[in-house]
DNA sequence: CTGAAAGCGCTAACAA
DNA sequence: TTGTTAGCGCTTTCAG
């Protein structure tokens, strides 16, 4: 391993002026500057960012902790994440909480013990405890869903989008629309299922279908099953993410239920296979990449600036995507 | 922020009692050593991870460098690195090189610069350099593709399930199979491909219909496009991955082509969609999962063993999972 | 079994 | 503008 020291013997010159040169150049004679580099170049030197990061205090590490790395929206987001932190020079690392409490306490865990530059977190719960990050100033912005903490953070307008989606398939035509969303736990689980109950009310239909179940497949099956077992089965669904909708897929299917002829159905969140489904899915589309771009810059900002400025909140709209699932026939 | 010091102070002792106490406990009293997890306990002290890793010459992190988060195979993997790491006192972070080679290149930068614990790493290329790591020695494991450096890996029989599916596809009664496979770079897109021609071989078909593409939607979309355009078209498809198999899906589709009963199409790799695709997908499916574990037992035992020893490779074998598309009518 | 002290590689006062 | 040097918080000899 070459160290600064042997840069600085190398170059003829100190260990301070090495770190210097390599670093803001503030205020080092550009020939030697040169010279330093050449050297740390030759050598093929590379500092170590723990002792850096142990000296300074801060290291340029982000730590992007998603509650589901399966969901494809996700996935979009931190690509949106990357690009600004990047740009800013800072490197972003992924970890998967796997809508597991203790897992997500484990990233924040090692978000402070690693000294990360800053976090990006979508939080299991309202209750997830970033306490750990605020006690070393570690700054935070938070997407998807809200946290019991004043934070910045980056979502869309849930409950407009699902009212949007629910409006549309009653003005399809379906009389009985139910709402498949994810744990009470969840408080996108919970807009969503508002959004669905806005445009019940508004169209002055009484009766609420909703089943809660864990935002996954299996969940999204039991979910349906459920709600067509009852005495006054929906006939048609909204769905509060693309997992869930595959579940209630498998659960229509299982009973010859065809979307967009004997039920209808649309879904929150847009995935690549859902153009490509029997037949193709009508969904309410996030702007993901721009909710990792956002977010970012959010962090950006709040590293770089004084830690106790207001809480900043930005809220993104939702498209209708209209497809097949949610025809009335 | 409390640190070992002050854990030392608060117990009535040196910070080396409290350091071998918080860690093997190698030959301290017992005593004293509860009396130190008690200070450590009352203060809140958090060891940090900055500190000892300089300090000890390496940390306890690995970084799981995957080449498209997007891939479900790919989180599948990681879930099982992540519970392997985990029951051995490792933390986990995913760097998604998003098939990019200068990602790819920074984020092993970035392993051996935070003087990561190990890596594991799908990569981009067998000319993936991964140099680097050797240099600090860093010990990697490669799944998924090889490369071109004497390490372990873990891959799964890529030729092999080739083979099975472009067989399959004949024994239905397919005249005219043609392979729709990722770029010539990657070497799975290679196996994959001779796999189907040991099958054409097999079988005595002469005529080879083969597109090289870019192992995403658009890349399957074009190539199925170009096959379709030849003289003497294919009747049936196997395609390399899901990604591809999502966009010769949408050709055929644009086509008016239906498999199953217009044309055969089978593709590697189970994606959580394929059952409910019209109609569902026959798929190679890949033991992701125990890719994944596999691959963080290799690095365990690599960390902790002796650098020399001869590289390690594990096959591991493919199940053939057949559904509506692969139907000859 | 315990403590004192020497660094890990780097940055940032402070001096020159 | 450059160099000397004192740590960042921790582990690990080496003495005791």
């Amino acid at each position: 391993m070459v160290k600064i020291v042997d840069v600085a013997r190398e170059a003829g010159t100190s260990v301070a002026t090495v770190s210097r040169a390599l670093n803001n150049n503030d205020r080092v004679d550009p020939q030697l500057a040169a010279r330093v580099r050449a050297a740390a170049e030759k050598l093929g030197y590379r500092p170590n960012h723990l002792a850096r990061s142990l000296r300074r205090q801060r290291s340029n590490l982000w730590l992007l902790i998603i509650s589901d790395i399966e969901v494809s929206f996700f996935t979009s987001v931190a690509r949106g994440v990357e690009d600004i932190a990047v740009a800013n020079g800072y490197s972003v690392v992924l970890c998967n909480a796997d809508e597991d409490e203790t897992k997500e306490s484990q990233y924040i865990q090692l978000a402070a013990a690693e000294h990360a530059a800053g976090v990006i977190i979508s939080p299991h719960s309202t209750q997830t405890q970033i306490d750990r990050l605020a006690a070393d100033s570690i700054p935070v912005v938070v997407i998807d869903r809200s946290i019991a903490a004043p934070v910045d953070w980056v979502m869309v307008d849930s409950r407009g989008g699902a009212l949007a989606a629910t409006e549309h398939l009653i003005r399809q035509g379906w009389q009985r629309p139910a709402c498949v969303t994810g744990p009470r736990s969840a408080e996108t689980a919970m807009l969503r299922r508002l959004g669905y109950e806005d445009a019940l009310r508004a169209a002055g239909i009484r009766t609420r279908r909703v089943a809660h179940r864990s935002f996954h497949l299996d969940g999204g099956r039991a979910g349906a099953a459920s709600l067509l077992d009852r005495d006054r089965p929906p006939d048609s669904f909204f769905v509060a993410n693309a997992a869930l909708a595959l579940g209630v897929l498998q659960e229509l299917h299982a009973r010859g239920l065809r979307p967009g002829r004997d039920v209808g159905l649309i879904c929150f969140d847009d995935a690549p296979w859902a153009p490509f489904i029997d037949p193709p899915i009508s969904v309410v589309a996030q702007p993901a990449y721009r909710i990792g771009t956002q977010a970012a810059t959010l962090l950006v900002d709040r590293i770089g600036g004084t830690a106790d400025a207001a809480p900043r909140r930005v809220v993104l709209g939702t498209d209708l995507i209209l497809r097949e699932s949610s025809v009335h026939p």
